[in-house]
This record gives structure tokens, C-alpha cells and sequence, in this order.
RNA sequence: GGCCCGAUAGCUCAGUCGGUAGAGCAAAGGACUGAAAAUCCUUGUGUCCCCAGUUCGAUCCUGGGUUGGGCCA
């Protein structure tokens, strides 16, 4: 069987599924787009080192910094992990809910070259969404006119595949590819999830965030792809004071944590929602 | 003790020549198929500090108070 964890950052899922994993004797696999980085170490808020080593943890620490990775490659490898695995237990755990849901349901990625940094970069974004408007009018009222990065990619998925984004997904993306697949969410109360947010942030601060972000910068581009992870990339403001970065990570991750409850809530179907981790665990101890 | 300046949304403040008010930030809600910890959209009723007076009508003018800051003693 496969169980997802879901919930936003700092809800307790990690606790979910090592606990979880002891009970289903269960694999446990990371669907979160950061942890992937080998070098990220204290802002992504990780497994522990032990767990990491304990053998059971897996799609964690699996690319360099500099490596490019996205949701088309983590769906492949993920889907050949499973069908590997696919009589055992799994426990699927993380924050990026696109990743999770493009992996099990049926979302499709054909094979494509990588975008050109300067495709369309001469248009203006009302050239483009008066472009995309052409060929996807349904698409184009979706993303808008000021979501830039939605509109090159949508002109790109044209351009490449000779079909429409609304023609491409054409309504497969409910359509769930496993069998066996339980969801459980977990959607702590709002204000014990910030304080939970807060906190953290300050144990990152005390663990050597900077020093370790500080390195970082040191070795590599601050523009990197991975380095745009809320807790990294705010070092880059260099007119900021120390307490004043502390503060922004903590907004940020605050308002990262809405957007994950809302992608969960509308995203995904027959989830069980519990308030707690411990409820959760107690809910599967007694079901399955 | 005297004089001056302020008190308006969770915060910082704007404004109403008297007709009960609006920006930024925070916050809330939403979208989501190749950057997703990304990107983007929507949302502003609040005893306009309190009490009295003038007025058809006061958050705005007048008086008194409360409170914060500054200057002088």
C-alpha cells in the first residue's frame, strides 16, 4: 500500500512517517522538492542524519546543489521506485504537492529540450498572453496576464509539442494511476502551526543557518535554482540585518505553509484530515 | 508645572475646505502539468482616543479630559 502524508511545512509529518514506518515496516519517500539537495542541510529541516542513514529513507540528498531538477524527472524516478516496490508498503512524505500529485495521478511529461533562457524574452507579457490567447484562450484566462513564467511555459509546451496545454492534461489529472493509496493530511490549528513555524526558524538561526547559507553563496551562484528555497534565498538582501532575515524566512514560510493547505485541500481527493500527528498514526494503527 | 506636536484598519501612516474614510505592509481566500519552498490572482466597517459644545449633520471646528512624544523650566 502506499500512504501519503500530507500537510503543510512544520505540521509533524516527518514524526507521521518514521513512526509509521516502524509499524508498516514501510519504505519512506521523500516528495519534497528541496530535500532533494544534497547541500541544503539545516533550512530544509531534513531527517535527522541517523534517519537518513537508517536505509529505509529514500529521494532525499539526491542531487547536487547545482544540478537541475524538476517535477518531470522526480515523477520518473519515482514511479520506477514504485513499481519496483510495488507489494511492500510505502510512505510517501513531503511538502510539494505538485511533485506527489503529478507522480500518482496521470499527468504526463513527454520528452522535450530545456527552455531557452531568452525564449520570448523580447515579448512583452500582454504580447504573450495576447499569443497564448490564440492557440489556449481556456489556458490563457487561467494563468493571466501578469504570470509571466506561466505564460512562457505554456507558448513553450505549444511550440514544442504542437499541442495545447488544455489539449495535453485534457482532464487526466484526477485520474489516480495506483491502487491502494491512502491520503492523510494533517492541518494543525493555524496559530499553533505559525508558533510551531516561528520556533523552528529560531532553532535554524541557533543550528547555524547563516553560517551555513554564508558557505553557500561562497561556492556557488546565489541565482541557482536550488538556492531559491524559502531560508536561503532571503540571505541574498544584503541590506538586511541578521534579525530582519529571521524575521522574512519566518513570513515566508508562513505564507508557503497557506499555499501547501490550499494545493492539499482542492488538489486532493477522499483525504482524511486529522489535527494532529498523533492522531493520524493512531487512525492507521487501527485500520490497517 | 508651561508650551508645542500626535492619537484613524493587526502595524506604519494618508485623508475628509464638516456629508461616517484609504494606501503600503501584515493577514485571509484562491489558482496550479517541466522553476512549485516557484509563479500568479482576489479581498479593506474600522467605537477615525473619550466626554461635552457648535451644527440639519462632527473623525474633521471649539472646550475639557485621557494618553504618547518633544521643547522650556
Amino acid at each position: 500500500m502506499i500512504f501519503c502524508i500530507l500537510g503543510p511545512t512544520c505540521s509533524g509529518k516527518s514524526a507521521v512517517a518514521e513512526e509509521l514506518s516502524n509499524y508498516l515496516n514501510a519504505k519512506i519517500v521523500n516528495f519534497d522538492a528541496f530535500q532533494v539537495y544534497k547541500e541544503l542541510e539545516i533550512g530544509t529541516a531534513k531527517p535527522t542524519k541517523e534517519e537518513l542513514e537508517s536505509g529505509k529513507y529514500y529521494f532525499y540528498n539526491i542531487r547536487h546543489i547545482d544540478e537541475i531538477y524538476d517535477v518531470s524527472q522526480y515523477q520518473k524516478e519515482v514511479r520506477s521506485f514504485l513499481d519496483e516496490h510495488i507489494n511492500e508498503n510505502i510512505i510517501m512524505v513531503g511538502g510539494t504537492g505538485l511533485y506527489l500529485k503529478a507522480t500518482l495521478f496521470d499527468y504526463r511529461f513527454e520528452e522535450e529540450k530545456p527552455m531557452p533562457l531568452d525564449f520570448l524574452s523580447d515579448k512583452t507579457n500582454e504580447e504573450l498572453f495576447e499569443e497564448l490567447n490564440i492557440i489556449d484562450p481556456l489556458d490563457a484566462s487561467k494563468i493571466g496576464v501578469n504570470n509571466r513564467k506561466r505564460l512562457l511555459r505554456a507558448l513553450y509546451i505549444f511550440k514544442e509539442h504542437k499541442q495545447s496545454k488544455t489539449d495535453i492534461t485534457n482532464n487526466l489529472k484526477d485520474n489516480l494511476l495506483y491502487k491502494n493509496v491512502v491520503f492523510l493530511a494533517l492541518n494543525p490549528d493555524r496559530d499553533s502551526l505559525y508558533n510551531s513555524i516561528n520556533k523552528r526558524v529560531d532553532i535554524m538561526f541557533k543550528n547555524g543557518l547563516e553560517d551555513e547559507v554564508h558557505n553557500l553563496y561562497s561556492f556557488y551562484d546565489s541565482n541557482l535554482r536550488s538556492l531559491q528555497a524559502i531560508g536561503y534565498k532571503e540571505f541574498n538582501n544584503s541590506d538586511l540585518s541578521s534579525e530582519e532575515i529571521k524575521e522574512l524566512i519566518k513570513k515566508n514560510t508562513r505564507n508557503y505553509a497557506k499555499r501547501q493547505m490550499t494545493f492539499f485541500k482542492h488538489q486532493f481527493k477522499d483525504v482524511k484530515w486529522f489535527e494532529s500527528g498523533e492522531e493520524a498514526i493512531k487512525y492507521v494503527k487501527t485500520n490497517y
